[in-house]
DNA sequence: CTGAATCCCCGGGGATACTG
DNA sequence: CAGTATCCCCGGGGATTCAG
């Protein structure tokens, strides 16, 4: 219905509550650091890097600073040399958590039902007929 | 965990199971076309158009043939003069809805617990101290 | 009414080099 | 080690026009 009017939440512009929890945990990037920073704990960058080596330091850094800056992730800068940086969920991270594992299981069941045949005729979850 | 290996599925390349169902139900326009199919029903394509004014009819389009393609939503084409079609959820579309649902949920409780100070305290679902 | 076909802009995001 | 700072490409997606 007509809840989608324009609203806007801390500059960010959204028509529907959907919208705005993409624009803090959507993208391309995001979700996959919340969930691995969620899942191992906390996280030095290099061994961010590691984990997932497809992404570049720059957009690491981009997408953790906007992270830390919508509450999602807590930014520890140890005050040494060589710099140290750790990186966690704050509460507010954690509690996207359950919807992440969601997404996961849903996407691994998608690729179950998809798999027999084209023609989905069931949805994850449901059993397949013989 | 090294759980993220390059796989393909469906021509769709992830390296993890959450990156497969944002290549399924992500973007820009897909989660809200799912959302309002899987609330209001079958809906006609220009009954779409109106309920989200802002979507071009290319990308509403587009975005409808990939959600068909990816077995989310169904089209229903009646052969008559003027045309009309109709698209609702398929199963596998509906297995999605508890999750956009949550997802609302998660953007609406966020909002509350933003407003009040920058500084995150708790996480949505929890209580905030007066 | 539904949709295909074009044209085109803009910015997400990659590669690389430099710094404290 | 953990970032900035540039440069630049490419395609997502908007506006508009044509068609069955």
């Amino acid at each position: 219905m007509g809840a989608c009017t324009l609203k806007t939440f801390n500059g960010k512009e959204y028509r529907c509550e959907i919208e705005l929890t993409l624009l803090v945990i959507g993208g391309k990037w995001k979700p996959i650091i919340l969930f691995h920073l969620g899942s191992d704990g906390t996280m030095r960058f290099s061994e961010l890097r590691r984990t997932m080596p497809n992404i570049t330091q720059k957009m690491l850094t981009q997408q953790l600073r906007e992270l830390e800056a919508d509450g999602m992730v807590h930014r520890e800068v140890y005050p040494q040399v060589p710099p140290k940086v750790e990186y966690s969920l704050t509460e507010l991270g954690f509690s996207i958590m359950p919807i992440l594992r969601q997404l996961c299981d849903w996407g691994r069941e998608y690729t179950q039902v998809m798999q027999p045949e084209k023609e989905p005729k069931s949805a994850p979850g449901e059993a397949v007929p013989a």
